[in-house]
RNA sequence: GCGUUCGUAGCUCAGCUGGAUAGAGCGACGGACUUCGAAUCCGUAGGUCGGGGGUUCGACUCCCUCCGGACGCACCA
């Protein structure tokens, strides 16, 4: 597929080489697209860096290359402006011809990575015996999110559901179900997880002979001892259903088989701590075998370690993330490790990174990045919680959210059937709550609002479904009027479809972007910029009563194509469209 | 104390990794439906980009320094 950036990349470059000489090949040209169409399409920005070096004016440098310059077929017309910046046009045909491969293109002009990767990515980690709630969505939403993209880029993805399924909170875990009289023979339904674990957690701190039982099934837990185990299995497989179910109706990709939780890694820990003190990465310190990587300092000016196996011979977090790191990178031959957690754990990470350079793990070709997010804020500014200071549920964040997404829908289109309802409440209720999680930039808090994600206005979901929406009812109508259109030439004859067209064309940079960023809110910014550009052409340019058939067949495959991008790219996002809401 | 991060219109946020007069949505004001879904569109008002230095032809963007908020800094994850 043609990348119009780069066409004129390389025109620019040979004009620039040919018209002041070899020294200057290597020269970037600086092509941007333009932001104002007053400027015309694109710009081509070389000119006042190279002024000084040249010892000419930026407006004559720019002359210069112009006189050499060949854009046949490409550009309709260039002019230089202002200080010296090359405004481009582009031709007419050139952008029909595209849009014309466009549609052609399953892939919607998107090209591959250049280079493939196996990405291994860390995200959602829910708690075994904890009820998801909101500090697991963002990681999950954008986890899943990148994933996808990754994917469609061709890239080989690992997805590693890091479970919290291991540690001394299972000791009165399991002496609490033994004592509600759990039989490990049977199936469980664990109906209010977060209940469980605050009734074993009370009595922890108020019985003390069952809190010395409970320290005790830690020690039979990790010496391998049958029933416990099998006890701590069971509560692995019911917190899974429960997982299991939210995913489901997140629409999320993650399954059963991603799961990798902290206990897969502990075969791992004691190679992996002999090894880093064998290679004298770990040292002994306080009791505890650490590693010190250069440049964290704590309160106290200090070293900060990490805490490869500690002084009472466990192993804590530390371990298990070194340990798996190595083992994505050893085993798996991973070449990219993602990190999707939350920022609070940046250092935590960055020591991580560290730690498996100086052990040699970590090497030049293989890139591993911690990808944070901040806090989602109720209206008051502080941490999201219920009114009583309870963290919210995500069973019941997502009824809420369909119960508002129905009665918006039961109002605005009574029409629909009732199962027609139920769908599109469900597309725009989850769709809603993903987007506000990716439409900002992750590092940032963000205030959650019912009123605003659901809004129909602005850079929402709904809005973007909205006019997804509107395209098919524009089809409805072809179909009715019996309009054949498919591979009808393309006929550009208002500025809102050259817009259109060239806002299309940098779909695959634009994934490009997201991929090396791993910001999805850059995918959503522009989505909401083609169905922001797609509203103004719809009430600009009358399709089926266009002033010729061939424009109304033009204007059906430019319709037909900005609604694949918005449904491809939305569907990267994880969010579904409906055809009619 | 050290480190990380954020500060852009009244509110919620973009700003394409250094390019032209900083852009959206909400809210305010004013327009546009007998016509593809007005669930929308068009226009007006609103900003010393937290303050101050520096680098550069050119800075919201890079560097330094203050101010303000959030978070993190040894055996919990």
């Amino acid at each position: 597929m043609t990348d119009v950036q780069k066409m004129l990349s390389e025109a620019f470059s040979r004009a620039i080489r040919e018209s002041l000489g070899e020294e200057f090949a290597a020269v970037d040209p600086v092509i941007r697209a333009s932001t104002d169409p007053a400027h015309g399409d694109w710009q081509a920005n070389f000119a006042m860096s190279l002024a000084k070096r040249i010892g000419k004016p930026p407006r004559v440098v720019a002359e210069t290359v112009l006189s050499a310059l060949r854009l046949d077929g490409i550009a309709a017309s260039t002019e230089i402006a202002g200080p010296g910046f090359v405004n481009i046009r582009l031709d007419d045909a050139l952008l029909a011809r595209l849009l014309s491969e466009l549609s052609a293109d399953p892939r919607c002009g998107v090209a591959t990575a250049d280079k493939h990767d196996v990405v291994a990515i860390d995200y959602s980690a829910p708690n075994v015996a904890k009820e998801m709630h909101v500090g697991h969505i963002r990681s999950t939403i954008i986890g899943d999110a990148i994933t996808r993209i990754l994917e469609f880029l061709g890239h080989t993805v690992l997805r590693r559901n890091h479970l919290g399924d291991w540690g001394t909170q299972f000791g009165m875990l399991i002496e609490h179900v033994r004592d509600l009289g759990w039989n490990p023979a049977e199936d469980h339904e664990i109906s209010d997880l977060t209940s469980l674990y605050k009734q074993a957690k009370a009595r922890f701190d108020a019985e003390p002979e069952f809190a010395e039982r409970a320290r005790n099934r830690v020690v039979a837990l990790q010496a391998g001892d049958t029933e416990t185990v099998a006890f701590w299995k069971q509560l692995i497989e019911e917190s899974k259903k429960h997982f299991g179910r939210i995913y489901q109706q997140l629409g999320v990709k993650l399954t059963d088989d991603d799961y990798f939780g902290e206990s897969y890694y502990n075969d791992m820990l004691a190679p992996v701590a002999e090894e880093l003190m064998a290679s004298g990465v770990a040292v002994k310190s306080e009791g505890a075998l650490c590693v010190f990587p250069p440049g964290f300092k704590g309160r106290d000016g200090e070293p900060v370690p990490l805490i490869v196996k500690k002084t009472d011979g466990g192993y804590g977090y530390d371990a298990t993330d070194l340990a798996a790191l190595r083992h994505r990178i050893k085993d798996l031959d991973s070449t990219r490790l993602v990190y999707v957690v939350g920022a609070p754990q940046k250092q935590h990470f960055d020591m991580i990174f560290a730690a498996s350079r100086l052990a040699g793990w970590l090497t030049d070709g293989i890139v591993a990045e911690h990808v944070p997010f901040g806090s989602i804020l109720g209206e008051d500014g502080k941490m999201f919680k219920t009114r009583s200071g309870d963290t919210i549920s995500l069973n019941v964040l997502i009824d809420e959210a369909l119960k508002r997404a129905y009665d918006i829908v039961a109002a605005k289109s009574p029409n629909l059937s009732e199962e027609d309802k139920q769908k599109v409440a469900r597309a725009i209720g989850i769709g809603a709550i993903k987007y506000v999680d990716l439409c900002n930039d992750r590092i940032k808090d963000y205030v959650f609002s019912w009123e605003r994600m659901l809004a129909f206005e602005g850079n929402t979901a709904p809005y973007l479904q909205n006019a997804y929406v509107r395209i098919c009812g524009i089809f409805r109508k072809a179909a009715e009027a019996g309009v054949v259109w498919e591979g009808s030439a393309v006929q550009l004859s208002a500025p809102e479809e050259r817009a259109l067209v060239m806002e299309m064309l940098k779909f695959s940079d634009v994934l490009g972007q997201v991929s090396r960023s791993l910001e999805p809110h850059r995918l959503c910014t522009y989505i909401y910029g083609l169905a922001s550009m797609f509203h103004s052409f719809y009430e600009k340019c009358p399709v089926m009563t266009a002033p010729s058939d061939q424009l109304k067949r033009s204007r059906l495959v430019l319709c037909q194509q900005v609604a694949r991008v918005l449904q491809l790219g939305l569907s990267l996002l994880g969010i579904e469209t409906v055809e009619q809401m």
